[in-house]
DNA sequence: ACCCGCACCTGTAAGC
DNA sequence: TGCTTACAGGTGCGGG
């Protein structure tokens, strides 16, 4: 989520008031929903730039609304102009914005997803994106009172990681974030959700929270690939400060001990077993 | 009703 | 060099 997050920024930055003079659709089946030129923005002018955990959408002045997730792999990518680069491999949308005062010149706007794991949804309002898609997500990770983060983990007897990356129960924890809250928290990933007391469901919520906003105010996490970046192309540096996601085998930086590797909730997960006791 | 496990894709790095 | 395998930031669905 803070990776969505630095998107959102920087799309704010360079795209709010411009006008999509066209959208170029590169492979068709990116798209759920209408794949109209309409439906994907064309004639609208960008009003704003909003999300919610994971999921980043672009809303026009005149109530359209496109969706844009980014899975595993996906990008949005501004350039100058058209000319100006070459479309990257896997560009399945370009749109060609034509800027408002601040900035005048001609923008392309492009997603990217070699893996294909998200992908645009197109909504004729707002309300449709809301209704149709944002309702099936918690509240915000951002957001959430402590007291209802509380209730919500403590809703499942799944592991606390499975329900830290349950997007239905609170929205914007991932993979990387999920293991360094958790390790904050010194909270054993396997411990049943049900099970966390009041003190440590809301240290958990405290160290969630720390994490993501110092990960956000960082830009998010580019990893050793690279692949990362903002709109702008820039990169994030949180991924200086993880403290055990991709460390496993290394010395935990508390106590010394060899972080340990295993799969909880479906996923790697990296923890340290003295600190984070059961 | 709840939860696990796997499928969905491509790219890269490691092992042989 | 080149082939094979494992693994990667996330969902979404079938079936137990």
């Amino acid at each position: 989520m803070p990776e969505v997050e630095a998107v959102r920024r920087s799309l704010e930055r360079l795209t709010l008031g411009a006008r999509v003079a066209r959208v170029t659709l590169l492979r068709a089946g990116v798209v759920r929903g209408e794949r109209t030129p309409a439906a994907l923005l064309e004639g609208a002018t960008i009003g704003s730039l909003r999300r919610r955990g994971k999921h980043l959408a672009i809303v026009a002045e005149d109530g359209r609304a496109l969706e844009i997730h980014l899975g595993m792999s996906g990008s949005v990518a501004c350039v100058a102009s058209a000319a100006g680069a070459p479309r990257e491999k896997h560009t399945h949308a370009e749109w060609t914005l034509r800027g408002s005062d601040p900035r005048p010149t001609a923008l392309v706007m492009r997603f990217v997803d070699p893996r294909r794991f998200g992908g645009l949804w197109t909504f004729p309002t707002v309300q449709a994106l809301e209704r149709e898609r944002w309702t099936a997500l918690g509240p915000d990770a951002l957001e959430v009172a402590p007291e209802v983060f509380a209730d919500r983990v403590r809703g499942t007897r799944r592991a606390i990681k499975a329900a830290l990356l349950d997007q239905s129960i609170v929205a914007g924890v991932g993979n990387i974030y999920a293991d360094e809250s958790l390790f904050e928290a010194r909270l054993d990933p396997r411990r049943a959700s049900s099970r966390l007391t009041t003190p440590e469901a809301m240290r958990l919520h405290g160290s969630m929270l720390r994490i993501l906003h110092r990960a956000v105010e960082m830009g998010g996490s580019t990893l050793a690939d690279g692949t990362y970046t903002d709109a702008a192309g820039a990169s994030g540096v949180f991924q200086q400060e993880h403290r055990v996601y991709g460390r496993a085998g290394q010395a935990c930086m508390v106590c010394s001990d060899r972080l340990r590797r295993g799969v909880v909730a479906g996923r790697t997960t990296v923890w340290c077993r003295n600190c984070q006791r059961r």
